[in-house]
DNA sequence: GGGTAGCGGGG
DNA sequence: GTGTACGCTACCC
């Protein structure tokens, strides 16, 4: 089956991972629900002394305690592995535990459960399992309605699949509100169109408005369209549900009319209702079994633009006006009907057309990075690169049997906040306007740097004999030449693979093919440039200010020594920045 | 200059 | 849920 997200829940004061897939490659296959109770939560635990240590643990409520060798930034250490019996017991014994005469520290206590889960296993969201399994007990099948998925249980292995992209059903929606008042207020203002759009060709308003349009779909009252909306939701059965600034708008709106019309909103797989998740300040929308994308995150995050309306987007991304109707209009427009209440209708369903094209073109690299990184497709979603970057690390880290870093206390970050990494070389422009300009740049100057020069924290010394260091131009930053480094041998094998897939991109004849490969050599890239971030940023778990300096500190001594030697060749440096610079051919120049 | 409050998208 | 955004600008003193 695909795997399209996961979760756990708790039966008999255990826990028991839900894994939400879908028959594989068949967007209209049944949806699949697998049980596991086998997997049990753990810590590890830096001892002063092994065995008082062991003893110390042992004495609290804990399933087991465990001697294990992991590498901690390289060097190998004991650490004991403690089992608990319950994800919830991490939260709750963790403080005790780090308190602990006998405990130095303790590590990897801040991984959510099912994340824990599939890095353990080695499964990747979006991507294909083979699961061995049984039905379900009828107390863990907890479907109200007979159109949910089916539950089986783990009874067995479960293992990754190599496979193609998965083929997607998605539904896109939009709601548009009666709003005389300015911002509509979900305690007065009703919800008079729910549009929707698939890619498998369904397009609808739901209104209480009559029309003749033939994708107007006229209901009594606004109770029965929120229910002809689940209603369509059950039926078209999507892997993906997308909106636009849904999180924040359309699924809170249409979740608090829900509650005064007394209406139950079960768009889940297994029958749950739509929750939402405290994300910082914002929401994020959760539909347990499909997976709800907000598309204005995306987009924000890929596109560097003045405004992020719907507007805006589409006509960056397709070159064409989208027709706008002001949202302090949308009440005119519906009270006045005729020409103008189907004008509404068209703008309506035209938002949601917008919304499941702007999708399908972006998509693609979402898909990738979440089989990438590892992590659900909705969490990876709501990730900035450096989070991507960082669950990439965490992942790998555990393949190399590494322990991974504690994330900083609030106390280190405030430290770390305050300093700043040095930046790139800026030559500021010379006035004018310049003809025969030439452009040179380093292709992936950063990447390239923390490789060459093995920029790493685990190969970061205080004290070297500089043969077997590289030191760096300013700060004096030593790093020993071997082994490679924790991050340099990972941004190492993103490039090796990159180059591998450019070239297989190149040799392809099948434009389909072509594309695809194109987005995974894009995310790859995309990856690894961002890699130089985790030393920079103060929350990062492989934060290193030392590393980061040295980084842009060689950055800027090659585009200097580049800049040097382009003028005996005849060119002058009009600008810079960072990773390239403009000059003018100003003809032959000896030296 | 340093520090903080407020904002984005949505109707 | 093994949780509590983010990065920028406007404006204050």
């Amino acid at each position: 089956m695909v795997l399209l997200d996961i979760d756990y829940i708790t039966r008999d004061d255990k826990a028991v991972v839900r894994l939400f897939g879908r028959e594989k490659n068949d967007p209209t296959g049944n949806s699949i629900i697998v049980l596991d109770k086998g997997f049990k939560p753990y810590i590890y635990v830096v001892p002063h002394d092994l065995d008082p240590c062991r003893e110390q643990l042992e004495e609290l409520d804990v399933l087991n305690v465990e001697k294990v060798e992991m590498k901690d930034l390289g060097r190998e250490k004991e650490f004991l592995k403690v089992t608990l019996k319950h994800p919830q017991d991490v939260p709750k014994l963790r403080d005790t535990i780090r308190d602990l005469s006998q405990v130095e520290d303790i590590r990897e206590h801040d991984i959510p459960f099912y994340r824990r889960y599939l890095i353990d296993k080695g499964l990747f969201p979006m991507g294909e399992v083979e699961v061995e399994v049984e039905t379900a007990s009828p107390e863990m099948n907890c479907v109200s309605s007979d159109k949910g998925a089916s539950i089986v249980e783990l009874k067995g292995q479960i293992r990754p699949v190599n496979s193609d992209f998965p083929e997607l059903k998605i539904l896109s929606l939009d709601i548009e509100v009666y709003n005389p008042k300015g911002m509509p207020n979900a305690e007065d203002d009703p919800i008079i169109m729910i549009s929707l759009s698939s890619n498998q060709g369904l397009r609808m308003v739901i209104s209480t408005a009559e029309s003749p349009l033939d994708f107007a779909e006229t209901v009594e009252d606004e109770a029965a369209m929120i229910q002809k909306f689940v209603e369509i939701v059950e039926d078209e059965n999507p892997d993906i549900l997308i909106g636009y600034n849904s999180d924040n708008f359309d699924f809170p709106y249409i979740k608090d009319r829900a509650a005064i019309l007394d209406i139950p909103l079960n768009l889940g797989t297994d029958g749950s209702c739509l929750k939402f998740m405290k994300r910082g300040f914002t929401n994020a929308a959760l539909v347990k079994g499909r997976i709800h994308l907000d598309l204005y995150l995306i987009m924000r995050r890929y596109l560097q633009l003045d405004r992020y309306t719907l507007e805006r987007v589409y006509l960056e991304l397709f070159g064409q006006e989208k027709y706008d109707i002001p949202g302090d209009e949308i009440h005119q427009y519906w009270s006045d009907g005729g020409e103008r209440l189907e004008k509404l209708f068209r703008y309506s369903l035209d938002d949601a057309v917008a919304v499941t094209e702007i999708a399908e073109k972006m998509i693609p690299l979402t898909l990738e990075l979440t089989r990438i990184v590892g992590q659900p497709f909705f969490d990876v979603a709501r990730m900035t690169t450096g989070q991507q970057v960082e669950w990439y690390l965490i992942r790998k880290a555990n393949e190399q049997g590494e322990v991974v870093p504690n994330k900083p206390s609030a106390s280190q970050y405030s430290n770390r906040r305050g300093k700043r990494a040095s930046g790139g070389y800026v030559k500021d422009p010379v006035k004018g306007l310049h003809e025969n300009i030439v452009y040179f740049d380093f292709r992936s100057l950063y990447p390239s740097i923390i490789i060459s020069k093995n920029v790493s924290p685990d190969t970061l010394v205080d004290e070297c004999n500089p043969e077997k260091c590289h030191i760096s131009p300013e700060g004096g930053y030593m790093f020993l030449k071997e082994p490679p480094g924790f991050v340099p041998s990972i941004i190492g094998n993103i490039l090796t693979e990159r180059v591998r897939l450019k070239t297989l991109m190149k040799e392809s004849t099948d434009d389909e093919e072509k594309k695809i490969l194109n987005v995974q050599q894009e995310a790859l890239k995309r990856l690894a440039n961002s890699m130089y971030g985790v030393y920079g940023y103060s929350r990062f778990r492989w934060y290193r200010l030392e590393c980061a300096d040295a980084i842009t500190a060689w950055g800027r001594d090659y585009i200097k020594k580049t800049m040097e030697k382009s003028e005996k060749f005849g060119f002058k440096p009009v600008y810079a920045d960072t990773d390239g610079f403009y000059a003018v051919y100003e003809g032959e120049v000896s030296d």
